[in-house]
DNA sequence: CTATAAACCTGCTGGC
DNA sequence: TGCCAGCAGGTTTATA
């Protein structure tokens, strides 16, 4: 669920909220969940460090912290960050009281006093997936919950940064990435333009919710080779992808199940898909019905009408909307 | 190299 | 009501 919005908007919480804050320990309650270095290693080396800054690249939230290391995190599917004050403590008499429970749902929390800056919080109070907690030394408590436990934590020396990017493409909301570099990273490509986007290689930070909106945005078919847009519908891609993603940062990020932010609460940006699970729904801007087809495995969303299969609509005067 | 499928997990939905 | 197959926003790895 994460996209670059959603980890965009976690990251800039985090950023706002944790800097300054030392590690104290960290307690794993599933251990894949570190997945580098061994977890004996990523407790040990991590302890008394201090967080520096924390930043998004892809879709990975990227803490720097003192002496020179850098924690990755990838939410993957179902990942969230929470911190919770310090009156706020861990609850592991699960483990022992109900094992089959514990190791689907992990530890509960619950507060030393209920205080009014816990009201989106009370629901937390029942165990619900934590895989991770950062213990701080302020005894504020960070967490990395996991439903599905296919999010990735990592630790790494700073010099290993460049090696661990090199695979991502641009970032869509740098002033690098431009319609003619989306050009030269679509050429020759004949798989589906929606498969495309989806690989990191290509653009750093889409996925499939941004992307059915980002084609939906510049009016081209999701079935189209990648490699067979015109410059001017690039530049209509290129606008799509930047509108969908900063709108979807402005709105918090798009909750239709897990995705929740630093404090626990959704975001609101479900509201402003235009295509994402609406089919069967009217396009709002020709009235068709949205249609949903499968594409590379994936949910895929679009107008038939304003998309146009292997039609470059800048050759039609005066489109529709 | 491309392309498809499976794997990693749990919860929810829809069909029977 | 109950059970089970199938599906979900991501990425990596295996197989053809």
């Amino acid at each position: 669920m994460p996209e670059l919005p959603e980890v965009e908007y976690t990251a800039r919480q985090m950023q706002e909220s944790v800097v300054g804050e030392t590690i104290d320990s960290v307690s794993v309650f599933w251990e894949r969940t570190v997945s580098y270095p061994v977890l004996e290693d990523f407790q040990a080396e991590i302890a008394g460090r201090r967080i520096e800054r924390v930043r998004r690249r892809a879709k990975l939230i990227v803490v720097d912290l003192s002496g020179g290391m850098l924690m990755t995190m990838h939410r993957r599917m179902t990942g969230n960050l929470l911190l919770l004050p310090s009156h706020w403590k861990v609850d592991t008499s699960l483990r022992e009281a109900d094992p089959t429970r514990w190791k689907v749902q992990g530890p509960r929390f619950t507060p030393d006093e209920v205080r009014p800056e816990d009201t989106d919080l009370l629901d937390y109070r029942q165990p619900f997936y934590c895989r991770t907690c950062f213990h701080f030394e302020s005894g504020k408590l960070l967490l990395f919950n996991d439903l599905r436990k296919f999010g990735k934590l990592q630790l790494w020396p700073c010099e290993q940064e460049a090696t661990l990017f090199a695979a991502f493409g641009p970032e869509p909301l740098d002033a690098l990435f431009t319609p003619e570099l989306l050009g030269v990273a679509l050429a020759g490509r004949k798989t589906p333009i929606k498969q495309t986007l989806l690989q990191q290689e290509v653009v750093a930070g889409l996925g499939n919710i941004y992307a059915d909106e980002a084609l939906y945005y510049a009016n081209i078919h999701p079935l189209r080779p990648a490699g067979s847009l015109s410059p001017d519908e690039l530049y209509r891609l290129h606008e799509g992808i930047v509108a969908v993603l900063s709108s979807g940062i402005e709105h918090g990020g798009t909750s239709f199940s897990d995705y929740r932010d630093l404090q626990g609460r959704r975001g609101e940006n479900a509201n402003h898909l235009k295509v994402y699970q609406h089919q069967g729904e009217s396009c709002v801007r020709c009235a068709s019905p949205i249609e949903r087809i499968v594409v590379g495995q994936r949910s895929t969303h679009f107008c038939p009408t304003c998309q146009l299969v292997l039609t470059d609509r800048s050759t039609i005067k005066a489109g529709g909307n």
